[in-house]
DNA sequence: AGCATTTTGTTGTCTAAACAACAAAATTTC
DNA sequence: GAAATTTTGTTGTTTAGACAACAAAATGCT
């Protein structure tokens, strides 16, 4: 489930995009840390008190930024309904070391070490949703195997984020591409053991 | 008075802009006729019953923007506080000059016959406003004066405007610039009769 | 012309957002 | 490091906008 489509209120809709869109311009101007939430309420024209209804804090709304610029991505690349497939996994694979080398690496982003740990947990999570969602529809139906679901998504979206986090702190020899099909081949390996790869 | 401005509801003034930037854009696409309410409405992500909150129909949706991108050019070009002067006057000519021709001849906008009287009247009255303010405090406070200020403000916003009118259905054989100069020539003289221009 | 469809205004109810005011916490500044 | 200033969360009240439903008017169609 890559894009959760709700029907919720035009002014909820409106709101949540003004602080973020308000928020994203304050990021190419000056820091996170200097960043208040009042600065963000300003931008948006939206009240303060209203910033405090839909987010907790300003973090609570980078973490919003960050995962659907994931989902957007991947909405972009993947077909509307994806599964699991070899042609699909490599551009989730590919989408994620795109990701990261931008938040890590890409000029656009101050990327203070403080909140590189926010980055990280917001990318594996939703790297982990369509894993799991994958293989859910891919493993016979069969409660015995729901387990077996959950703990290859989380072993596999930690090798695909894992190798993703430390390339782009590498000195980056290899292509984003090349990277991607060496991850590629571990997690065949890995996803054999439940399910075979269609080659699509 | 070329700009109010109030502290209204944030709210109030975002719906407003929501729905005449909605417009604007469906002018651009379709005729002033096949444009509905609903159309609008959907556009601006704006409830409809909203949209009756701000606006008679949608003829005072565009009057509204006539008068606001007329305001908006004034405030581009003339200082801050205007005053009644020569060049003042000179801008104000020439402003109205280039709105008429855009509203008339331009190929942004269908005009339609049906609606170039809306169009007239909105324009005649704003530039009404301006001039009335501008010798109302150019003239010595006289109570007397004011019966003398409204019908020379009526007369010079009409003789400008007619002017206009009349230049953009012609065949346009004179730059806007020479025929503001000859406008200005007349407005000059009539104005004489209550106040003398500076030249600034 | 006559019938189907769309658009128009209007209404009442419900919810989201505005706003002001507040104490507490965090920053700055000197 | 103490005082001044800014920012933060939170709350109660008020208002603007969303929504559904409606009859009446306008449009379109053949």
């Amino acid at each position: 489930m890559v894009t959760e489509i709700k029907s919720v209120d035009p002014r909820v809709k409106r709101t949540r995009q003004l602080l973020q869109q308000a928020f994203f311009d304050l990021m190419n101007e000056k820091s996170f840390r200097s960043i208040s939430v009042q600065d963000i309420a300003e931008r948006a024209t939206v009240n303060r008190a209203t910033f405090y209804a839909h987010f907790e804090d300003k973090y609570a709304l980078l973490d919003s930024c960050i995962r659907e610029s994931f989902q957007q991505l991947l909405t972009e690349r993947l077909p509307a309904l994806s599964s699991l497939s070899s042609t699909n996994m490599h551009i989730l694979i590919l989408t994620v070391f795109e990701l990261i080398s931008q938040i890590h690496g890409g000029t656009c982003s101050p990327s203070h070490k403080q909140l590189d740990p926010l980055f990280e947990e917001a990318v594996q999570q939703e790297l982990y949703k369509v894993l799991y969602d994958w293989l859910k529809h891919a493993v016979p139906v069969d409660a015995n195997r729901t387990e077996q679901v959950e703990v290859t998504a989380t072993a596999i979206s930690w090798a695909i984020f894992g190798s993703a986090v430390r390339w782009s702190q590498s000195s980056r020899t290899l292509h984003k591409e090349e990277m991607a099909n060496r991850v590629m081949q571990v997690v065949n390996g890995g996803l054999s053991q439940v399910v075979s790869l269609a080659a699509e």
